[in-house]
DNA sequence: GATGAATGAGACTTCATTCAT
DNA sequence: GATGAATGAAGTCTCATTCAT
């Protein structure tokens, strides 16, 4: 499930895919604008995810999800913005599921296992799209306050799930992010870490938080 | 009918001008190359902080340095390389610091306040260069693997420094690390978490490894 | 303390001319692509023809053609691509009308004749394109297999002419084409030799194999 | 004996050889100036037969002759003037021996036979240079008037050797000239026709010179 | 005479973005 | 709404040539 990265910074990317009609992903639809910004979105998400942000143009993201160049700028005024959508979607699923966990009624200890698996899995499937979130934060105005804000509603949503400290909620959330991140990175695997010491670590993390007390 | 052709194949070149009009950078003394290199490295540095490692151009850092393009081509293979250079240096630098305070004969807690203290000034000077190295650790092979060899010499600092367990330093190093870049980030200020509170929590987590026990 | 950083990762691009200062070529249409690539080729033989191939660059070939650089990279891979694809075009060019000569209804002695006329006008029009490809058969391997494809075309070619001796066909093509290509360079004029010497000595070398027997 | 080429029109050259004082030829040393030139010329052929003119780069020149690029320049007016120091010296070198065998005394077949051989030879060891200057002679004005005033030279030689028939001298250089260029190119054996064959016609063509009548 | 660090014009190529159809 | 041909600024890298030492 590891992603395949490019070799390098230098441009080595799958070939161009010269095919007939030079169509690449499914074909479209003419249809709900909805269901094209959906499969942008999602096509963008892969290509972000595989070559990272610098490495994606945005006519390989439009024939991916199987329309013309043009058709991607119908839906977002740059690439940018194609990159907050897909980054807005990843943390939305994500929450949501959080949410539904949350909502389960299981013992404490079972509920931080499965966020902290959640969480972890998440992380994993997506490495190369967390790294350039990392990047765009520290360099785009735009990725950097919709980080914020994405911030600032989980805040909310920590409160909701009956944590009342925000001071320490903002801690958990910052650890488990940075925990679940080297976790997908492989970087505690390569300092000698098992995922599996890491991840019992975030559970017990999450549990202490859940537990009111 | 004989076709004109080009006058000859000498390209005519304008005589290299005594002084380049678009000159950026303190004038270059030609010297030893060591010192070219260094002084492309400062400007490397200092651009890729600035602009992040997409938004440097390799003539940009020439200039900054004070050389012609040209000159970059002849210390670096290409920008992955001067990059490379860039973040051995930053690393030599802190972990020289970090041994000398080691080998202070003062009492740990101060010891462990200091290495605090420097580490998170360390990455407070240089948050753009952080959060390229972080990007193309995910999409570089080539620093990608530089990064591996440089934890591993940490890893052997640290067991210099009197720390046995490999696995507990290990941590502590990924530990650190990230927390002091949350810190240079503003990441944890943003979180409502005074960076006072996240120093003294670094401050401890040194503190508790240093002493054997 | 934070760094500045540049203000987004929108490279701030100036919107694309309605018409391009330095444009040089008529004004190009939108249209078919292959239209596109006609004038592109054909753009390309005239710029190789009169300053060779090292001596033209892709930019000059798009702007002569009336394009943009960019347009030029949609229809070539690269350099050699396009020279690739005028040397086709040259030498389709050529046999075609041989092609036609050969089965008119005329005597064979007029047929060597116009024959003769023919491959020496055609090597005379293009001098710079003949000595640029000797150039690259011998130093790229894309060239040189194109060109023994070519070859071996020919070689049908000529046996559908009624030329059954393999050997001596080849022998024939090889004779002919070096003979004009020295006419057309004007070797044989500098050595005292005039056109029209070689011109007939050319005659009768396809006369001679155009009569069975 | 067939030299490597590089493989296609971009470059792909040995590596750059960063040796230690990034030497590559033999220790260069300091002496008459004669000897340094002759070093450069050397070591000039072999880059150009090997990777071409435009493939070849000054400096490259320099170090394998065992110099710095600043001394090439000491000798060079510019890369022409290097290439056509290596031709002189490659077409003076053939016309010395082939003037030794003239004025054996032997029969005209046998020195037919190695006349024909040991231009062949010749063309065969230097294919790269040989096409090499055919781009130039099309190109370059300079390397142009070299070939023309080598040719006269030639004819003059001619006419000393006893063939009074100026025009028939001409021809029987240029066609020699060309059929050893298309042995040494293997373009013949491409088209089936053995070397040997083509050496016999060679060969005969220069004994019906040789002889009066 | 030799050195070699430095030069800088310019070649090739990419890709975010536009707009006429 | 979709298309896709076209755009052109800009970035990476090369190399013939110079000149201070």
């Amino acid at each position: 499930m590891t992603s395949a990265r490019r070799p390098g910074v230098k441009r080595v990317r799958a070939a161009p895919a010269r095919r007939a009609a030079n169509a690449i992903g499914p074909r479209a639809r003419r249809g709900a604008p909805e269901d094209t910004r959906a499969r942008l979105v999602a096509a963008a998400a892969e290509q972000f995810e595989v070559s990272g942000y610098h490495g994606t143009d945005s006519n390989r993201i439009a024939r991916a999800a199987g329309y013309a160049p043009g058709t991607f700028y119908k839906h977002f005024a740059d690439k940018t913005e194609a990159f907050l959508a897909v980054y807005e979607q990843w943390i939305a699923r994500q929450w949501d599921k959080l949410a539904l966990i949350a909502s389960d009624h299981i013992d404490q200890r079972t509920k931080a296992e499965r966020m902290a698996n959640l969480v972890v899995a998440h992380h994993r499937a997506w490495p190369g799209l967390r790294s350039s979130l990392r990047e765009l934060v520290a360099i785009s105005p735009a990725v950097r306050q919709a980080h914020r804000e994405s911030r600032r509603r989980q805040m909310t949503l920590m409160a909701q799930l009956g944590l009342d400290d925000a001071s320490r909620s903002a801690l958990l959330v910052l650890q488990v992010e940075r925990i679940a991140d080297a976790i997908a990175d492989g970087e505690l695997r390569e300092l000698g870490i098992p995922d599996k010491e890491a991840l019992g670590w975030l559970i017990s993390l999450i549990e202490k938080r859940l537990q009111p007390g």
